[in-house]
DNA sequence: GGTCATGTTGACTA
DNA sequence: TTAGTCAACATGAC
């Protein structure tokens, strides 16, 4: 699922059920999602609590005693949180026993999910080279991260180390709400436009979250239910374009979202 | 069987 | 350096 209202959901999934719980054991179900050796990852994590939880873009990070464990989902990871081993899910590939009985799988179905060990989250944020956290970052922040940069509007947004936690889906919404055509050079933005986006990313990310990243409920006015081919602007009644760029698909329209 | 999918990364080309 | 493209990764749904 995740984008950014998603990981967010997990986490406060996280911290309802896990959160300062301590690890008794761990079993890898599967350990190619681990971005370290099974062995280390055991060492380090048995044992420990889970002190507190941050989310940073589309990365959760969880708090040990000292060190964070760093989980992040690709398009099909979750977590679940159940008391009968029986009850695992098919999909599992870490499972936390809990010291209360209960157990937390980490979930990724096609495996495009990642967990890491960091020694500080702003160490690993260099690594990785992520920009600031699209729901939490600032207008200034925003500008700066937008400074001397020429990517299209639609790169721009989805690129990870401008803006943190926004995927395909998101981005087509908030260029949508803000009526900027995807292939917009970002640096021929007007300033008011500029503020207008801002103010759509948050708005959107916020919505997500709210809904706990259930994209099934969306208004008919948001472009999220119209991503089918065929499909009609839900606000002006132009059959929606489909375009591509870089090998990801989206949708936008071409009366509403035109290139000036 | 073919195509597509809410993501990231590294190689490669301008 | 910055931008953009593409293949690879692994699995299930239609």
């Amino acid at each position: 699922m995740p984008e950014l209202p998603e990981v967010e959901t997990f986490k406060k999934y996280f911290d309802n059920t896990s959160l300062n719980k301590t690890v008794k054991d761990i079993k890898i179900r599967d350990n190619r999602i681990l971005k370290i050796p099974e062995e280390q990852f055991i060492k380090e994590v048995k044992g420990q609590t889970f002190k507190s939880t941050l989310r940073h873009g589309k990365y959760l990070f969880v708090k040990l005693n000292s060190k964070y464990i760093v989980f992040h989902f690709g398009m099909t990871g979750d977590f679940e949180y159940f008391n009968d081993l029986n009850d695992e899910p098919i999909h599992s590939r870490i499972l936390f026993e809990l010291n209360n009985g209960y157990y937390l799988s980490y979930i990724s179905m096609r495996m495009f999910g990642k967990v890491d060990l960091t020694n500080t989250v702003k160490e690993f944020l260099k690594k990785k080279k992520l920009g600031p956290d699209g729901y939490t970052m600032t207008i200034e922040e925003f500008k700066d991260t937008l400074k001397r940069r020429s990517a299209i509007a639609k790169t721009a947004l989805m690129d990870q180390s401008i803006i943190a936690g926004i995927g395909n889906l998101y981005s087509d919404e908030i260029l949508f709400r803000t009526k900027i055509h995807p292939k917009t050079k970002i640096n021929l933005l007007t300033d008011a436009k500029l503020v207008d986006l801002f103010n759509n990313i948050k708005e959107v990310l916020k919505f997500g979250i709210e809904n706990e990243g259930d994209l099934s409920i969306y208004p008919n006015n948001f472009l999220i239910p119209h991503r089918v081919l065929e499909e009609k602007c839900p606000i002006c009644g132009t059959i929606l374009q489909r375009y591509e760029i870089s090998g990801r698909h989206g949708f936008f329209c071409a009366t509403c979202q035109s290139l000036k």
